[in-house]
DNA sequence: CTGAAAGCGCTTACAG
DNA sequence: CTGAAAGCGCTTACAG
């Protein structure tokens, strides 16, 4: 490995000379300046991360938490973050942990060992993080939430707006005559689902639809689950006439199920779904649901965290961005008109 | 920040005492252990990551580098290593690059700046990585290489059975009737697709089907393209009897678009894919397809990188490892038993 | 068993 | 404009 030394050795300078023409430093003459330039080329040296590190106390890496489920719509995100913040010069320090203990003790690592200057949190199921934030917080770096809610002073948290999307499904499934709209939840922890099931209930009784409680399952976001529920509402009496399904996932399972009942969707039964996975419009028939712009999500965390990066701890503020979401009509839903 | 030395001053020891405890060194008497385990505990100290990378020149991180599509299948490989490694107390820094120009760049950074300690690389498009692997050979890190060709010393190659599991695709078509079987390409430059290509092409010469150019379109792994090489392919004439998908994402629209034209899966086109995506047995008639173990994959990886950084680089053997891959029959294919 | 000291590869105030 | 020196937070041979 060369060092800074070896430079300064072969430019016959100091290494405070190298490490100057290495950040630019305009102290330095531009003779020297060429001269070492073209050592460094030449060793093709690369400055030592870790001396840096302590040095400087940045390390330009941002740690990102993710959960251990859901990997495709994590991946999406991750890339729209890894785009920005690359381009910017950072990297990406990524773990996964399953329990929130597990994960608290990974960010403490994280944090205090001073292996990250910026942290973006996506972890829906997210419960008290009041533990979780404090080491944070007293440390100062910046913090992105993504999708949960969590009262954390001077952190930016990105939200989705569920709610009212999903309000608007049951509206365009009320419009279309539907009183009886049930719904499969993608579990009870999870912050879209939740926030999806609230608009869900507000829209229901909003446009005056059967609330009975049989109207409601609860999945776990996978295919599967979204089959399996679908076969348990239809038993059910009275029947749903339209099922809302908190993701994609589950309405391509639905609709599959729906197909194993010789029941005709959307004539049999109206099915929409949430996301707009890129296999919604692939589905037979075509699948009415929301769509997520989740590389933009991961853009925009990638923005913040970058400008909190730059700024003064005691000048960062406490944000709340919620992303307005388009419905995308398709057949599934029963609609004449496609919006796409 | 805490550091060993505040350590070292509450439990009035020398920061060297502190060091020992912090690595379990056996020359230290149990009762300052003790102590000086408490005070530990008591300030919640976390060494630096970085003090501690410039002594030890190991920073416990893999660099993780990945193309820019095909989000979902690197998602699932992401989670495997991420599970493996990180149980075994090592980070992933990822980067995913656009050009092969921009990931060298970023290799060399990552290694001759002493970021991390084992690379783990999938780029299913690379060409010439003579001059990527230099760096890491001269600097013997431990290197995986997922799914891509290229003649690396010492390193450890993940390979799918892509070649053998195409031929047997093609077999299990041929031995049900089919004479003229189409193939929807997913990339020239993207090693899976050309390997599966490759199967299905001394496939159907080993099963003396028809061999024409014509049946014969590219596509690019989405959905959209599976739809449109389908399209495309049932205009020709002859028109093929069965559509074998590079992937099941181009397999589902293949699926779409047969729908379209009013053509029975698979009574009029039998269909079948390739990776056994969760949506595959959702999809209507069931997809056909050949599953690949894309978190096992990852797991693979994360041992290989494990097992290589406790070597000495001179130990250090070339290794292909090549996956053997499990065929799916579900209804697309026409066949009467399925397989799960 | 424990401490003083040197060193890992950088940066930066200080002096010149 | 440039260099000597101290320091970032650790580890580890060396001496005791």
């Amino acid at each position: 490995m060369t060092t800074i030394s070896d430079v300064a050795k072969k430019a016959k300078v100091s290494t405070a000379t190298v490490s100057r023409v290495l950040n630019n430093s305009d102290k330095v003459r531009p003779a020297t300046r060429d001269r070492v330039g073209e050592i460094i080329k030449e060793l093709n040296f690369v400055p030592n991360v870790n001396a840096l590190g302590l040095q400087r106390k940045k390390t330009k890496t941002i740690g990102l938490i993710f959960p251990d489920a859901s990997a495709y719509y994590f991946a999406e995100i991750i890339q729209g973050i890894n785009r920005h913040l690359s381009q910017n010069d950072h990297q990406i320090l990524i773990s996964s942990a399953h329990d929130e203990e597990e994960e608290i003790k990974t960010i403490n690592g994280f944090v205090k060992g001073g292996r990250i200057d910026g942290l973006i949190m996506m972890m829906p199921s997210a419960s008290d993080y009041k533990g979780l934030m404090i080491p944070l917080i007293n440390n100062k770096i910046p913090v992105v939430l993504i999708a949960c809610e969590i009262d954390a002073p001077r952190a930016t948290t990105l939200l989705l707006d569920n709610y009212n999307s999903a309000k608007e499904m049951v509206h365009h499934l009320s419009d279309l005559g539907h009183k009886r709209i049930a719904f499969i939840h993608g579990g009870k922890h999870n912050y879209d689902a939740k926030e999806r099931y609230r608009g869900y209930v507000d829209g229901r009784k909003e446009f005056q639809l059967e609330e009975r409680e049989e109207l409601e399952v609860v999945g776990n976001f996978t295919e599967a689950s979204g089959y399996q529920s679908t076969i348990t509402l239809m038993q059910r009496n009275p029947r749903p006439t339209a099922i809302f399904a908190a993701n994609d996932a589950m309405a391509i399972g639905a609709i599959e199920a729906a197909r194993v009942l010789k029941l005709s969707v959307p004539l049999d039964l109206a099915i929409v779904g949430f996301d707009d996975i890129s296999s919604a419009a692939y589905t037979d028939p075509g699948l009415t649901t929301v769509h997520v712009p989740l590389r933009r999500l991961g853009h925009l965390a990638a923005e913040s965290i970058l400008k909190n990066l730059n700024m003064d701890p005691s000048e960062r503020t406490t944000e709340k961005i919620i992303i307005p979401l388009q419905q995308v009509i398709r057949k599934s839903c029963g609609s004449k008109q496609e919006s796409v």
